[in-house]
DNA sequence: TATAAAAACGAACGTTCGTACTTTTTTGAG
DNA sequence: CTCAAAAAAGTACGAACGTTCGTTTTTATA
């Protein structure tokens, strides 16, 4: 890997850390180009955009997602143990990322905010539902599920997005008692 | 009411339509003044500060939310029948304000920005929840439902926040199906 | 080691924003 | 109608931001 590659490497994982932290749209060249010791035009010829900056950290992001809670799963062969590990790996990934989600407020950054960022969250938000509806139905093929897939991971999904407003509130614990209390009852009511 | 209360009013609806169409921080002095019709120093002598315009606008949201969706109940005697009216009520209000919730973006926004804003939509927050409690708590001891008063309305605004980022992306459709669905199995999980 | 390409730098520009002043206009009570 | 107070306007400033451009330094290959 060249200099160029890797310097921007290390610039993206950087800049996950503080649109993580803070948000997408409050991610700043120049305040980015001081974290990691570059010059404001150093770091921006990386990207020659700020809306540039911002999809790249979002495809990085992804990759991250993506090694830390699909990959883990993917030698299963019982999609119900699938979806069970899953959901497991969502949640740390959640905790991992400092008790917030880059996705789920950029969902709700963007929501408002057409363009090219928007586009790419809406579509990756709509993947992962597509995702966890699939091994859902796939669960239910294998007879360890029934009823609506779509129904359950719109439950799922509601109470993955309820337990990181909770937490915020002090009305869910940091271990997701909640959480887990209502995925079990959710799980429990579709078998 | 005088001259200028009647203008601050004014300027605090515009500015609610806007807020909650874009975003609290995306609210612009400059450019609130031009839609008002005011120049920008002119709105700006209403307020003094950014800040206070925000947290103004809070409060003037909160008192709407408070006539739409709580004073209707008032005078129920029945906790389940204000619950539930409640649940109508809160949609509703979700839906008047053009499909979205300036608390819950403004959760979202804040959640790692400390100051004064955040600290009101924290505590705004936190007495909606225990509002709703209380609600389901009433009903219980009525009789009408049983179990963990604050696990339901975990599991209750986890479903409203659901709701609103999935009809974004076409999982949930606009009269809220989904939501209405899992509604109503977990209150009779409830009872 | 020579050298062209890649990477990084430094300074500047145009714009937007919040805010501070002063001045003008409007309001409403006596 | 008067006139002080309130409301609104006009102007200006400083800071932050994304971006551009010319230059310098570093990298990596031949």
């Amino acid at each position: 890997m060249g200099k160029g590659k890797q310097t921007k490497q290390q610039i993206l994982a950087t800049a996950l850390n503080v649109a993580t932290a803070t948000s997408l749209n409050d991610l700043t060249i120049g305040g980015l180009a001081t974290i990691t010791g570059l010059s404001k035009s150093g770091l921006f010829g990386h990207f020659n955009s700020k809306e540039n900056l911002q999809l790249e950290v979002l495809e990085y992001a992804q990759s991250i997602f993506t090694d830390a809670v699909i990959q883990p799963t993917v030698n299963m062969n019982s999609a119900m143990e699938k979806l069970l590990t899953t959901v497991e790996c969502w949640l740390n990934w959640y905790r991992s990322q400092g008790s917030s989600c880059i996705f789920v407020s950029t969902s709700v950054e963007f929501d408002d905010q057409p363009g090219a960022i928007q586009d790419l969250v809406k579509k990756r938000l709509q993947q992962w539902l597509e995702y966890l509806t699939q091994l859902a139905q796939t669960a239910a093929n294998e007879g360890q599920m029934k009823g609506d897939a779509r129904q359950f991971v719109f439950e799922l999904y509601s109470l993955y997005l309820g337990s990181q407003q909770m937490v915020w509130v002090g009305f869910e614990d940091e271990q997701h008692t909640r959480f887990k209390c209502a995925l079990s009852a959710l799980i429990q009511r579709y078998q």
